[in-house]
DNA sequence: GCCGTTTTCGGCCCGACTGTTTTCAGTCG
């Protein structure tokens, strides 16, 4: 289940968006998606606040507050359902097709009475735009590509939607009694960056209470399937989640099967018919008798075949088999390795919490002993970042950093912008202020390869330059990433000792596993960063984490969970290098 | 609708890009 903050996040982000499609006051709507954000990474559970205690939540006034109350009481807010009878909730999906916001979709559902994506398709393949003002030949093949774009990511979700409905169901399925074990399996457990529909496995002698809880699920709006050992809902938003019963006895072999991938799973089952055996969920058996030589345990099962347990996000058939044959399977990267974050903002540029928030959530929750704080550089001229204010901002760190032992050492760093020539926000000599520098691509997306290549290998040559910041820029489902000369990209960060980032935000995990199992072969070092601009952000380096092990990284290669010292060395050593000649 | 004050109303992230227009509105980060 959501916390009910994030409930009231979801309601009133569409409640913005709800107002802009009908009045346009865009003020009024960013004021909504402001108290939203807000309230999505407030730390305490908005339904244990009183009146007082959410008006104290940044802009949160009276009448938020109010509808906030309403909500915990009700289930609903009156405007925001008033809202939704003047625009079909198809209309607001239309915002989500790059290049299309409010006011356009305004336009297509006032002038054309189109209220959903496929309506859209249609009446741009009738001609039926071009009369319109404000839409030409460019806006049709902008629309039918981002429909497209949104289409391949299909129906899956991201991870933390997928992870949090999971748990929620978990932990409803644990309560039942008889409950011995219950995980998640499939993509989930994989990491993988979308998911399709969730799959949950419970151990347990019998299976039809958990079937019973299962399908009266609040979660469960429909039920899909419904069966002895296996069951299927769908959740309002259309996600599909199965639940498989099997008996105790049999949890390694179920859940060695339900976690796939099917590749995987038909190279493991073969590797069996070779040794005489037979795998299936119910466990490995004797091809010749039928009788059940294991099946309580994974590492059981992957023992009896000659192979140590393989972590689930390396079960792609990406090699992990005949590496785990030869004994050479990588230990992958895990989140206690990580000493540190190296990309996190603040509320000095566009985060929600102060630097001692941050600093002190860090030590506290993620047991960090060091810590960069990131903001953004004037670059990006909307968050108004100034000489001065990051100076300021460097004086709170060094008296933070040195005022307790619980707080975490603290670095002075700065996201920079890549800029369209390779440039960033500071000339050399302020940049050498900064104890680690993170720079990243913001605009210019559409460059010609050739200039965006130039564009970055000039940045990884910049000797104040330590981390690259989520290399292709694109955002899952959403935008598509630049398009560079990869490899020489990689070749650059190898060549000038710069990190590559691998980050943790659900929608960017930029760069992907497959970037990362390429740059790997260049000899890349890597940074897993949250990218947090929350407290309650910094937790999703996990999904970083995940990303890293599908890429195969160990600890070793990962810079931020080197000692102290060893990070220490590598932000010298790169100044030192300087730009190369030629 | 929130916020901060110039304390009760005016300003609210700013700049660039894009496709459309013929000087600019809409969208994005």
């Amino acid at each position: 289940m959501p916390r009910p903050n994030e409930e009231v996040e979801a309601l009133f982000q569409e409640y913005a968006d709800l107002i802009s499609l009908t009045t346009g006051d865009a003020h009024r709507a960013r004021a909504y998606e402001k108290a939203a954000r807000s309230i999505g990474g407030y730390d305490s559970d908005v339904s244990t606040l009183d009146a007082k205690e959410l008006r104290s939540i940044p802009h949160v006034g009276s009448s938020i507050a109010d509808k906030i109350t309403e909500y915990l009481h009700t289930g609903r807010v009156s405007a925001v359902e008033e809202a939704r009878t003047k625009v079909p909730a198809g209309v607001r999906q239309l915002t989500a097709i790059p290049m299309l916001g409010p006011k356009r979709a305004k336009v297509l559902y006032e002038k054309l009475h189109v209220s959903s994506v496929p309506e859209l398709v249609e009446a741009v393949h009738a001609g039926r735009l071009r009369d319109l003002r404000g839409f030409g030949a460019r806006s049709e093949e902008k629309i039918l590509h981002g429909v497209e774009l949104m289409q391949a990511a299909g129906d899956r979700v991201l991870l933390p939607v997928a992870g949090d409905l999971a748990e929620a169901i978990i932990s409803a399925l644990s309560e039942v009694s008889g409950c011995v074990r219950c995980a998640a399996a499939g993509s989930l457990r994989r990491m993988r960056e979308t998911v399709g529909d969730v799959d949950i496995l419970v151990a347990a002698r019998r299976s039809e209470p958990f079937m019973a809880a299962f399908t009266s699920l609040p979660q469960a709006a429909e039920v899909v399937a419904e069966g002895p050992t296996k069951s299927a809902i769908r959740t309002r938003s259309g996600l599909r989640v199965d639940l498989r019963v099997v008996h105790p006895d049999a949890w390694g072999a179920a859940l060695l099967y339900f976690t796939g991938s099917k590749a995987h799973n038909i190279k493991v089952r073969r590797i069996a018919q070779r040794h005489g055996l037979k795998l299936s969920e119910y466990g490995l058996f004797d091809a010749e008798t039928d009788r059940r030589i294991v099946s309580r345990t994974e590492e059981k099962v992957y023992e009896r075949l000659g192979l140590p347990w393989i972590p689930p996000p390396l079960r792609e058939d990406r090699g992990e088999i005949e590496a785990a044959q030869e004994g050479t399977l990588p230990e992958v990267l895990t989140r206690k390795e990580l000493r540190g974050d190296l990309h996190t903002h603040t509320d000095l540029t566009d985060g929600l919490a102060t630097l001692e928030e941050m600093a002190g959530a860090a030590a506290r929750e993620q047991h960090y002993s060091y810590y960069a704080v990131t903001d953004h550089a004037p670059a990006m001229a909307m968050q108004r970042m100034t000489d001065e204010k990051i100076l300021r901002q460097r004086e709170q760190v060094r008296r933070l950093g040195g005022s307790s032992r619980r707080t975490p050492r603290l670095l002075h760093g700065t996201e920079l912008n890549i800029g369209p020539d390779g440039d960033v926000d500071w000339p050399d000599e302020f940049l050498a202020g900064f104890d680690l520098c993170v720079a990243s691509v913001h605009s210019h997306f559409t460059q010609d390869r050739d200039a965006m290549t130039r564009r970055i290998v000039r940045a990884c040559e910049n000797p104040h330059i330590h981390v690259l910041g989520h290399l292709t820029t694109r955002l899952i489902g959403k935008r598509p990433g630049i398009d560079a000369d990869l490899d020489a990209i990689f070749a650059a960060c190898a060549r000038t000792g710069t990190a590559l980032e691998v980050n943790s935000q659900p929608d960017r995990l930029d760069v992907s596993d497959e970037l990362i199992l390429r740059a790997r072969r260049h000899g890349v070092t890597f940074a897993v960063n949250s990218d947090a601009h929350s407290v309650r952000a910094l937790d999703g380096i996990r999904y970083g984490v995940g990303t890293a092990q599908r890429g195969w990284l160990t600890a070793d290669d990962v810079v931020n969970t080197w000692t102290w010292q060893r990070l220490h060395r590598f932000v010298r050593d790169k100044r030192r290098r300087g730009r190369p000649a030629g």
